[in-house]
DNA sequence: TTGCGCTTGTGAGATCGTTCACAAGGTAGT
DNA sequence: ACTACCTTGTGAACGATCTCACAAGCGCAA
């Protein structure tokens, strides 16, 4: 009931996974769904996952649950995910690519509306419906496809140059792929998606 | 000097960062660097860092710092990237194939030993010098090239599938990309690196 | 050798996140 | 209406993580 002075990063995580999880739910055709069956669905107590839902409202029902369609649409709003959310690619190598294909066939509340490159001979081609630009029309081109989001897959050595281009021009977030550690500016999100370092942390534990 | 009971995640993946940091001072032909200054390339403070490090034992050198070259290899050693680690790639669309070419242009300690896809015009096809199989081949080829690490490159739908035979098929620890919470085994180390997940966290904090 | 300046290593404290136990509040059957 | 049974919401204990302050240690200069 109190509202959310603060949401830890956490529970936000955890907040799209609940969603995730109740959209199955719905295909399925149930109606209520209760915490502990949540719970046994991914590894996580029951309690956290009331914890979660309790700061927002009081969503459940005591007795019976939580109704799935209204907790998914609440949830859905909450997180911002009932709106367009346009989308920048930056780096069009394999990866990039990998990204924009997977973020063109949903129809998510994500939306591609720019790419970039440095490579010359991909400049101008399409990807989808869209052309791809060279990266240093950043300035000119991203705040004119009202682009919010950067998702960054450059090789991490222009990987800083690319982000301070975009912070300059306006972006609101950036997700970054690149193995590196950017220097940050606070006046913009940023998250790092480092599979490099996920993978090292694998290797660590077949070790001991 | 307390020889570490258990290494906590964040521990260890700040290690990877400390550990690519160094490999960046080792080029520019530093040879000591303290922990303040460490602590102001990344946005972490100086305590941090150290105590990080001294789990291990002494590195540091009281009012000089940390020998870089030695400090780099006692992590490398720390972490196993001193040895070779054999990977199998399940899931060869575009973003499959986007972490192998990374994966097999680098000389990581990650070296790619299989890949595998249910796609039968992609079975046969090779990726660099490696043969794609069929992923109902996972449970001869899988023991025979030695992969010890899975990384999962499979839609949603299919990704709990192809766990469980990873699973059976002697698995050590999987890299999961599918966005798709796994039932996991207790005994198969798993990460999730789910960038819609990533997505979404920055998508609410511009709402606000 | 002595003193000064610098940096590490570390216990104590603060903060954050999770678990636990239980009261409050529903539902269904009689 | 009443009872039995559920499930939620939540304060309090617990645990993990980070910050802070400071003593201990090393190098260098005189």
């Amino acid at each position: 009931m109190a509202e959310p002075a603060q949401i830890s990063t956490l529970t936000l995580n955890r907040l799209s996974v609940y969603l995730r999880c109740l959209r199955l739910l719905q295909r399925s055709g149930a109606t209520h769904v209760s915490s502990s069956q949540l719970a046994q669905q991914f590894e996580l107590s029951a309690p956290l996952i009331r914890k979660d839902l309790a700061q927002f409202g009081e969503f459940g029902i005591r007795g019976t649950g939580y109704r799935i369609d209204d907790l998914a649409e609440s949830l859905n709003r909450l997180l911002g995910l009932d709106r367009t959310h346009n989308l920048a690619v930056v780096g069009m190598g394999s990866l990039g690519s990998a990204l924009a294909r997977y973020l063109s066939v949903n129809d998510k509340p994500f939306r591609i509306v720019a790419a970039f490159d440095v490579d010359g001979r991909k400049v101008g081609r399409k990807i989808g419906h869209l052309v791809i630009h060279h990266s240093r029309e950043i300035p000119e081109v991203l705040p004119q496809a009202r682009a919010q989001i950067a998702v960054l897959s450059v090789p991490a050595s222009s990987a800083q140059g690319c982000y301070d281009d975009l912070v300059a021009s306006g972006i609101k977030a950036v997700l970054n792929f690149a193995p590196t550690q950017l220097k940050q500016d606070p006046s913009v999100r940023t998250k790092n998606v480092d599979f490099q370092i996920n993978l090292e942390e694998l290797a660590f534990f077949l070790t001991t």
